[in-house]
DNA sequence: ATGCCACACGTTATAGCATAACGCAATTGA
DNA sequence: TCAATTGCGTTATGCTATAACGTGTGGCAT
C-alpha cells in the first residue's frame, strides 16, 4: 500500500512535484515558509525519507532533487538504474531507463569484482528544445 | 605535447596523483598550506585548470577529485565515458570504461532527441577487498 | 620602448549546501 | 505504565564553492 507520509514529508512532496525542475534544498526551504518551515533539517528530514521511499530523486551533479517522474508505484520497488537527462538551458530534467545499460554496468562492476549498491548517471547537455541549431 | 602547469596546478596535482583516494577542495588545501596555499581559491582555481587539461575527474556524488587514471595522455584526447566505481568502505575509485556503455547512453539520449556534453557515472558499492562476506 | 592584453595569483568576503546536538511531543506496543 | 521509536523544531556549526577586487608578469603588435 502506499506510504503514509507526514504532513512535512508531504509538503516538500508537492514543492518538488509541482516545480518545473529541480530544487535544491535551500529553494525547497524558501517555498515552504509559508507553511512554517524555518530550518534547512526539516527540509533535509523530509528528503531524506522521500529518497528512502523511491518517491523523488537526488541529482549529484547539481545538489538538488526531483520529483520521481513514475507516480504509480509508491511500493519501494525498483525499475533499475535510472539515467538524467539534465539540460544546461532550461534546467528540465528528463528520467530514462534502459535495461541494457544497467547490464553492462553490472558487468563492468563484476569485471572488478565490485559489488554495486546504487548507480548515478546524470547526462549534461540540451533538450531538444534548447537545440535550436 | 604535454600541458606546461603552473606552480599551484603542479602542487595540486601532485596531492591528488599521491593520495590514497579522491580528494576534496578544502583537504588538498590543508594540505597544501605548508607550500603557501591559504584560501580555497588557489585549490579550485588549479582544479577548473587540470579538469580543463583532462588529467583529473571529479566524482559528484562525494564532492571531490582524483588524479586521472591514465597519465599518459597530457594530450586532451578522451577514451569515452568514464564510469567510476567507489567503495563506500575503504573510498577508493576505480576508473572504468566501456565503449557499449557509451553507445547506450547515447541512444538513450538520441531517443529524446538530446544533445549530450559529459556524463556522469559513479556507483557506489563495495570493491573486492572490502566485500570480506 | 609603449601600451595593451591575457593570465595566473593572492585576499577578503560571501553565498550555497548539509549535518550535529539538543530537547519536546506523539505513537506504539510489550 | 513504561520504554522505544519517530517526527518535529531550534540553534549552531561545518563543508563546499564563488564573487569581486587588486597585483604582477609575460607576450606582442604598434
Amino acid at each position: 500500500m502506499a506510504q503514509q507520509l507526514t504532513k512535512n514529508q508531504t509538503l516538500v512532496l508537492d514543492a518538488l512535484t509541482h516545480a518545473e525542475g529541480p530544487l535544491s534544498a535551500y529553494t525547497i526551504l524558501d517555498k515552504l515558509r509559508d507553511h512554517g518551515f524555518r530550518a534547512p533539517l526539516q527540509v533535509y528530514r523530509a528528503l531524506d525519507k522521500l529518497l528512502e521511499f523511491g518517491m523523488i530523486h537526488r541529482l549529484e551533479s547539481l545538489n538538488s532533487f526531483v520529483a520521481c517522474a513514475h507516480p504509480d508505484h509508491h511500493h519501494h520497488h525498483d525499475h533499475g538504474v535510472t539515467a538524467f537527462a539534465i539540460c544546461e538551458d532550461c534546467g528540465q530534467v528528463t528520467e530514462m531507463h534502459d535495461a541494457g545499460i544497467e547490464e553492462r554496468l553490472s558487468a563492468l562492476a563484476g569485471r572488478e569484482h565490485f559489488k554495486t549498491e546504487k548507480t548515478t548517471i546524470e547526462i549534461r547537455g540540451h533538450c531538444q528544445n534548447c537545440t535550436c541549431a
